[in-house]
DNA sequence: TACCCGTGGAC
DNA sequence: TGTCCAAGGGT
């Protein structure tokens, strides 16, 4: 649990921001009839995950936030704990070979995140002196960090206030504000303008919001099933007091998986992640049947940085 | 902007 | 059984 108290918030950040058909006018149009609930909802309710505890440290926080772009948590647990036992710092991380971070991250998939997670410890040793920087700036401008997951470590790991918008926070927002089943596709400039209008105007119970909002969508305001019953701002929620309407609007694509470049990519990384020495190419082809898309995704793998080829038709994980 | 990038569990 | 979904980032 966050040793984040729970207590009144201050004076809101300014409404005449937050635009107008966004909250209903009797529920003060900054948000502030949210806060308690859902901040007093998390304090019973929130999951005692590691990279939420002290001991974390920024560092744990970072590598928790790579590890969950687009990755269930359940998954993640495991491979945490190992990779933070192996390497509690990022100068740790930083004095191994890339390939090893690729093959401890395991089935986590992405691998490119392991790649990336790698390259922002060695930018952390040589930027910032092995110390995870504190500014959003500096977190933006590190490998693999994009607008979410600086958000995240600055106001995790250092209770800064700062926007967090994920998949998460972005369907309550949509739901109880805006009165939609699903978000937008893609975060739009109104989404932003909105989760910084209801952010509460105190650091500490901002960094709480931003946490407590994740784990409202994560374990009740549900993409497939909310359970509404269970909901701390359910008779404020204006999507509920629509009628739970149905998403309008185009359909979500559904990302197609089997046969795609994606798919061998994925094969062929994880004969060499399980090598302990170089691969010879006849192994990687025996992993998929069509040359072409083999040969492909290969390449790909190699132009990415996750596959290394050697003299002699011969491949592994990165060494530099 | 739209698309690419892994993996596996739930329904 | 196939579809949907999961704490996004890079290009």
């Amino acid at each position: 649990m966050t040793s984040i108290p729970a207590t009144t918030p201050t004076v809101p950040p300014s409404a005449a921001s937050l635009p107008s058909a966004a909250v209903p006018a009797s529920e003060g149009s900054d948000g502030s009839q949210l806060h308690a609930p859902v901040t007093d909802w998390f304090d019973a309710h929130a999951r005692d995950l590691p990279w939420r505890r002290p001991e974390a440290g920024a560092w744990g926080v970072m590598v928790s936030e790579f590890m969950l772009q687009q990755t269930p948590v359940s998954r993640v647990l495991p491979v945490y704990e190992q990779w933070l036992a192996r390497w509690p710092r990022p100068a740790d991380l930083a004095a191994e070979a890339p390939g090893e971070a690729v093959r401890a991250w395991g089935r986590l998939g992405y691998p490119r995140r392991a790649l990336r997670l790698h390259a922002a410890a060695l930018a952390i040793q040589e930027r910032h002196g092995g110390d995870v920087p504190r500014e959003h700036g500096q977190l933006l401008a590190l490998p693999g960090v994009g607008e979410y997951t600086a958000a995240a470590v600055a106001s995790f790991a250092y209770g800064q206030r700062h926007a967090v918008l994920d998949t998460n926070v972005r369907r309550v927002f949509a739901r109880a504000v805006t009165g939609r089943q699903f978000p937008p596709n893609a975060t739009t400039a109104a989404e932003r303008k909105l989760a910084r209008a209801l952010l509460p105007g105190d650091e500490r119970i901002a960094a709480k919001w931003a946490a407590a909002t994740m784990e409202l969508g994560a374990l009740v305001c549900t993409a497939r099933s909310p359970e509404c019953g269970r909901c701390p701002i359910a008779a404020r929620c204006a999507w509920k007091l629509a009628g739970s309407p149905p998403h309008e609007g185009p359909a979500r694509r559904t990302q197609t998986y089997a046969g795609t470049d994606r798919q061998v990519r994925g094969k062929l990384l994880a004969v060499l992640r399980e090598a302990l020495a170089p691969v010879p190419q006849a192994a990687l082809d025996a992993v998929w049947d069509e040359p072409v898309q083999r040969a492909r995704a290969l390449d790909g793998l190699v132009s990415d940085g996750l596959v290394e080829p050697l003299p002699g038709g011969r491949y592994r994980l990165p060494r530099t």
